[in-house]
DNA sequence: GATTTTTTTTGATGTGGATCAAGTCTTCGG
DNA sequence: CCGAAGACTTGATCCACATCAAAAAAAATC
């Protein structure tokens, strides 16, 4: 149960796992030797579910790098809590704390068995300033999450919560290429993602099955994909979160 | 009433304004020839009131920098608009979109009379790449953006528009060191950038006499914050934008 | 595989906040 | 100064969505 670091539990070289965090885009040009120096003072770490990892307001000591598993990154504030993304292998969070040394301003928990990567944050910094592709990098990394960001806010701002359901469902289809999918997360996570309660979001996924949509349990169809976009109306400038 | 850049009505070189523009925390640490290059290759404009700059999912050609007025940046989507974020002097915007050469993801009004400087993307994404100083200061200015915006998701997912009102109010008071300031934009805007209605946001000011907020036109005075603080429990994790 | 626990669904109800419709107050151009 | 246009307020109503309560389903535990 307890949430603090096991140093010495696992081993501290990441080998394992070294070339797909090299394929990183965040790594993929940086300097050998501060990528090596990098990864020797970082150590990866098997974590079970429904570990906090981070607490928000604490000092980001640490850049983290999801390897395997799923990491949800959420809120709290006056009792009241809401997930705030989800992070899935390979990428990292919380780098703009780290590169800020500000406190962390999300919380992070393992959603099932996972495997993470800590790089201490003043290495990161130091990398950062010593090596110049690695500073790119970052900034191209950065602008991405902005962007990612800013258009969750116009999801939130825009649309109605029966809209966000629709348009989440339809990226999805996108992302996985495919009438048919999982959800990846638990209801009353997704509800709580899409800023909505987890009764409504019941409510709304029955809505949709005059337009299409069949649920049972986590599993998704969709029928025609054409009656859920006249109703959602995607928008790259909100949905697509790769430009 | 045309709100397309009148090339050659101004003049091209941003002498008058060049010390603050230097000023800039984004620009301080920059090489001297780099930076010459960017001015040079930028201009500064006067817009009138109420003229959009920037139109979302257009090509972010420009970087700007405000350096007087006011700059209103919004988002539309299936027929509804909202505020986003009011800019304020000397400051930039869409840099995020100006570094990864991608569509604007808001638009841009001028509020009053402003003044604003225009820098080439390319010529940006140039210094970026040949001056080290100029993409590191790219990238904290990014990850305060960043991390600005993620407040703001929070605010907008964890409070109701009351709570997000006074903290909005609070957090006024502390930026002007004062119990007394003026709303530096419509209430209409306001209300929009808090995520509410004009009409509720009325409504919300009238709920806040018996907490000794008092209004007046857009002149606001708080007689005891204590009372706002127990109401609107503001939080640094939310409330603090320099962090 | 039976029992406990958690999640999801369903129904009933309550409320925050939007919308609609006037009315009032400001601002601004003449 | 006046009139028109826009901004703000107020009241009435409506709707989206939250909350509460309880049943049903699923998952975890033994």
């Amino acid at each position: 149960m307890s949430s603090t670091l096991k140093l010495g539990a696992e081993n501290n070289m990441a080998e394992p796992d070294s070339d797909e965090i090299r394929g990183l885009k965040l790594f993929a040009e940086m300097e050998q030797t501060q990528y090596e120096r990098l990864l020797r003072a970082s150590y990866v770490q098997n974590f079970p579910p429904q570990i906090e990892l981070i607490t928000e307001g604490d000092n980001a000591d640490f850049l983290h790098v999801v390897l395997a598993g799923t990491i949800d990154l959420f809120s709290r504030w006056n009792d009241r809590e809401v997930s705030m993304a989800t992070v899935r292998p390979v990428s990292t969070f919380i780098l703009a704390a780290t590169i800020r040394n500000g406190p962390y301003l999300m919380s992070a928990r393992t959603l099932e068995k996972s495997r993470v990567m800590l790089i201490p944050s003043e290495d990161v910094r130091a990398a950062f300033d010593e090596d110049n592709a690695f500073a790119r990098a970052i900034v191209k990394e950065l602008a991405q999450c902005y962007r990612v960001v800013v258009k969750n806010t116009k999801d939130l701002k825009l649309r109605t919560s029966l809209e966000r359901l629709v348009n989440y469902l339809l990226r999805q289809k996108n992302r996985t290429g495919s009438f048919e999918f999982d959800l990846n997360m638990e209801k009353r996570r997704l509800a709580s993602f899409l800023g909505m309660s987890p009764e409504n979001l019941s409510r709304a996924f029955k809505r949709l099955e005059p337009y299409g949509v069949k649920v049972s349990g986590s599993h998704i169809s969709i029928d025609d994909p054409n009656d859920l976009e006249t109703l959602a109306k995607p928008n790259p400038l909100i949905d697509d979160y790769t430009t």
